[in-house]
RNA sequence: GGAUCUAUAGCUCAGUUGGUCAGAGCGUUCGGUUUACAUCCGAAAGGUCGUAGGUUCGAACCCUACUAGAUCCACCA
């Protein structure tokens, strides 16, 4: 053995060693309910989902936490259970895109160059030349993944299930097409659901508009042209009197009602609210209750359209520039009374950070009430637990039972096309977007289009479509089902990428969405799965949907155990960003002080769930452990080659000595016995924490410090019994500490393969200590 | 507007159901190199556990208020 521990020289050739002894994979035991009925030992599977990360993303921190997820998979393997942790990637549709689009602005290129195919195609191969990288730093961690179950999010059996729930969904009524007000980026092109929206606190101007009769502030001038009806609160002394009166838009003169609704704040500005249904949240509300007419004056692109409402100086414009223009116009004929600064919540694209534009568009949605109520009772009931419970499973609640309908509609292309099919001949108000032969862009509805082009033509070039509210569908491709035309388009958007992961779970492990006695032997022998690990800022996003989902479409919950762990942050507590140059990269840490060093760092002395403060000190504080481990290992081994000890059977039996312990033996052996038992415990309740912060200690400053230097004298006295005791604690300790320090723990154990008591045997499928 | 979390040694943090819990790592100071490890060993300094009350025989740990910081949800023009 080498002086000191180099991790670099072993660590690859150890994962080698894993992964093809195929430990990694588990046998299914399907005896395990009958053996127990015959009061056996039959192993209880243990199976844990990756959350799949970005499969274009190189590893950060944040992947570098799945060692909580590996140590309770060793742990578990090493108890002997059937035990499976599922790897994947996800092709993360518009994170993907976005960066993609990036790499097209610098070759002077936007994705409206190309129609939809070919820009799947470029991405596609784009996000591929990544997803090995990935993989490849997975497992420079360690990770005792299953790789020969790897799914990735786009590959065709799981689409093909998630095709089959959106259909599932629409049998029973769950999913439907309405027109209503979606959050929409005009910069990237797409709508967003709720969640997605980032609500920032900017610095904004108020303006004083005068509406005739009433006067109103605002900080959307532009949109005033959209008007339908000027509110007031019903208790407000000052505008009862005016309640069914008319205001007038100014610069237009265009007369609307004004009209009581109690929402309206009376101090907040002159206390009188315009209403804009199409562009605003609020307005919509109010526009439904009082059946006002909806006016769009935007497009998808965020210009104003032209339209007899909005004057002809603003036509065309992008909101910003319109924006002024407006109150240019305003000034110019004195009906901007007055303006004053202030700050308000602004909703920007959590991508882009662009403003983000409530408009109406006819988009799917999942009902999402009926789903949610199942999620919230299975948790109630206790069949998924959530932990840390206190603080998490409030959160939980507060979301599901004040849940919204779940826009699943995408307006990009890297994703999988809604399974949903319009007759162009039936349809031909279906506004479509393409390129022609010659490469022109071409806009227009089917009608006057199918006057100049040939399907075939359209088809081939497609880049989008929209078609309206009404639309008549189908949910299969090939002939229309009314009029047998085949001028048929599949929608254009595509699925939000929580409706892929949501599903996660199950399609990853095998479904059948239909019939679920048709699904495959992995999802019956390992669905529910036993934990999911994740961070809580995806608590919503994911396991919301997985648990609605897993309900939805299998009447059990996807997962027994809802593990939330914390956020990696810099030393100073602050979370890692690019911008701040604090990120420190995993892979990085790896080269320097090693897998186990780096996974030890993320663990030991943090609490549940609270943030995980990282630095390069720590790190090298865990390489130095690893490599105290590794002198403790290499100090008994060169005292038992001195003392001539070859094999496992020169050594006193270990149960013979134990009527005849000094009491430093006696000492040490008590301890390590409660260092299994709290080990043990520890990791079934998730105090990796406490546990691994144990284990440094009785390494270093009991074993090592006290037990070993004692043993020197014995040694130098010619006692051999006492190497039969350092072998003993040093190979329970090799155990217990593996599911934490994979690597350097294996290699001590080949290192003494000719002294153990089962040679060919590797340390990941040794007995968990206390186990027989 | 609603809610949550955090506040313990210079720094980053542990402290499991209230009774050897006042701790660890890093840093600092002092002393150590013949054979497991200088990625080491020995020793030391350093905190009235945010503030003020309360419960208790007893509180860092429970309750109340306050202060400071962080976060989440909802978004009112």
């Amino acid at each position: 053995m080498d002086k000191v521990y180099d991790h670099k020289k072993y660590e690859d050739g150890i994962y080698k060693m894993w992964e093809e002894s195929g430990a990694f994979t588990p046998i299914i035991d399907n005896r395990e309910k009958t053996l127990r009925a015959r009061g056996s030992t039959g192993r209880r599977p243990f199976s844990i989902i990756l959350p799949l990360p970005n499969a274009n993303d190189p590893m950060h921190m944040g992947h570098a936490l799945f060692t909580i997820e590996d140590i309770m998979i060793r742990f578990h393997m090493m108890l002997q259970d059937p035990t499976l942790w599922l790897p994947g990637g996800d092709h993360a549709g518009i994170e993907t895109q976005f960066v993609f689009e990036k790499h097209l602005a610098k070759i002077g290129k936007s994705r409206f160059d190309y129609d939809r195919e070919t820009l799947f195609k470029m991405i596609w191969e784009f996000a591929e030349k990544n997803k090995d990288l990935n993989k490849n730093q997975m497992k420079r961690l360690g990770f005792a993944m299953d790789w020969t179950r790897y799914h990735y999010s786009l590959e065709p059996k799981i689409v093909a299930k998630v095709f089959e729930t959106f259909n599932k969904l629409h049998d029973d009524g769950l999913v439907y097409r309405g027109k209503r007000l979606v959050n929409f980026c005009t910069k990237c092109g797409t709508a967003f659901s709720d969640l997605e929206v980032e609500y920032v606190e900017e610095k904004g101007v108020l303006y004083y508009l005068d509406y005739g009769i009433i006067k109103i502030a605002t900080t959307r001038p532009e949109t005033i042209f959209a008007d339908v009806a000027v509110a007031v609160n019903p208790k407000d002394k000052r505008y009862k009197k005016l309640i069914g009166k008319k205001a007038t838009i100014p610069l237009i003169d265009i007369e609307i009602p004004i009209i009581s609704e109690k929402g309206v704040d009376k101090d907040f500005g002159t206390g009188a609210l315009k209403i804009t249904p199409a562009h605003d949240a609020f307005d919509w509300e109010v526009g439904q209750k009082n059946n006002l007419e909806v006016i769009s004056i935007f497009d998808t692109r965020g210009n104003l359209i032209k339209h007899e409402r909005v004057p002809e100086d603003v036509q065309g414009l992008k909101i910003l520039p319109a924006r002024e223009k407006t109150i240019e116009l305003l000034k110019k004929s004195g009906l901007l009374l007055k303006q004053e600064e202030i700050t308000h919540n602004v909703g920007t694209c959590y991508r882009c950070n662009r403003v983000i534009e409530p408009m109406l568009l006819p988009q799917w949605f999942v009902s999402t009430k009926p789903l949610a109520k199942k999620a919230i009772e299975a948790v109630k009931k206790g069949d998924t637990k959530i932990f840390p419970k206190k603080r998490f499973e409030k959160l939980y609640f507060d979301w599901m039972e004040n849940i919204h309908d779940w826009n699943i509609s995408r307006q990009i292309v890297w994703g999988p096309r809604i399974p949903v099919w319009y007759c162009l001949d039936c349809n031909s108000n279906v506004v479509i977007n393409f390129i022609n032969v010659k490469g022109e862009k071409i806009f227009g509805d089917y009608e006057s289009l199918s006057q100049n082009y040939r399907f075939s033509e359209i088809e081939k070039g497609l880049q989008s479509l929209s078609a309206p509210e009404d639309v008549s569908y189908q949910l299969t491709s090939g002939a229309c089902t009314k009029c047998k035309g085949k001028n048929i388009l599949q929608e254009t958007d595509t699925f939000d990428t929580w409706f892929l992961s949501g599903q996660w779970p199950l399609t990853t492990l095998g479904v059948n969405v239909n019939d679920l006695k048709k699904s495959t032997p992995d999802f019956k022998y390992f669905y529910p799965t036993s934990v999911m690990d994740t961070l809580w800022d995806i608590l919503f996003f994911w396991v919301g949907r997985m648990m609605m989902f897993g309900l939805y479409l299998t009447g059990k919950v996807p997962f027994e155990v809802v593990h939330i762990h914390a956020r990696v942050v810099d030393k100073f507590g602050k979370k890692m960003s690019k911008s701040k140059g604090n990120v420190v990269n995993p892979i990085e840490m790896v080269d320097k002080y090693g897998a186990d060093a780096l996974r030890m760092a993320l663990v030991i002395g943090v609490a549940p769930a609270s943030d995980i403060a990282i630095s390069e000190d720590k790190i090298r504080a865990m390489r130095n452990f690893s490599n105290k481990l590794w002198n403790v290992a290499r100090f008994i081994n060169i005292s038992m080659n001195e003392a001539g000890i070859k094999k496992f059977t020169d050594l006193t039996p270990y149960d013979t000595l134990l009527n005849d312990l000094s009491v430093d033996d006696k000492s040490i052996l008590t301890k390590l016995e409660k260092l299994i038992a709290f080990t043990t415990s520890g990791i079934s309740s998730y105090k990796f924490g406490l546990v691994s912060e144990r284990l440094y200690q009785f390494v270093w400053h009991e074993f090592a410090d006290v037990y070993i230097e004692s043993a020197k004298d014995r040694l130098r006295s010619g006692d051999k019994n006492v190497l039969t005791i350092l072998l003993h604690v040093l190979i329970k300790v090799l155990q217990l500490l593996h599911p934490f320090m994979p690597f350097v723990t294996e290699c001590i154990w080949q290192e003494l393969k000719d002294k153990r008591k089962y040679p060919d045997e590797m340390l990941l499928q040794s007995s968990w200590p206390g186990e027989k």
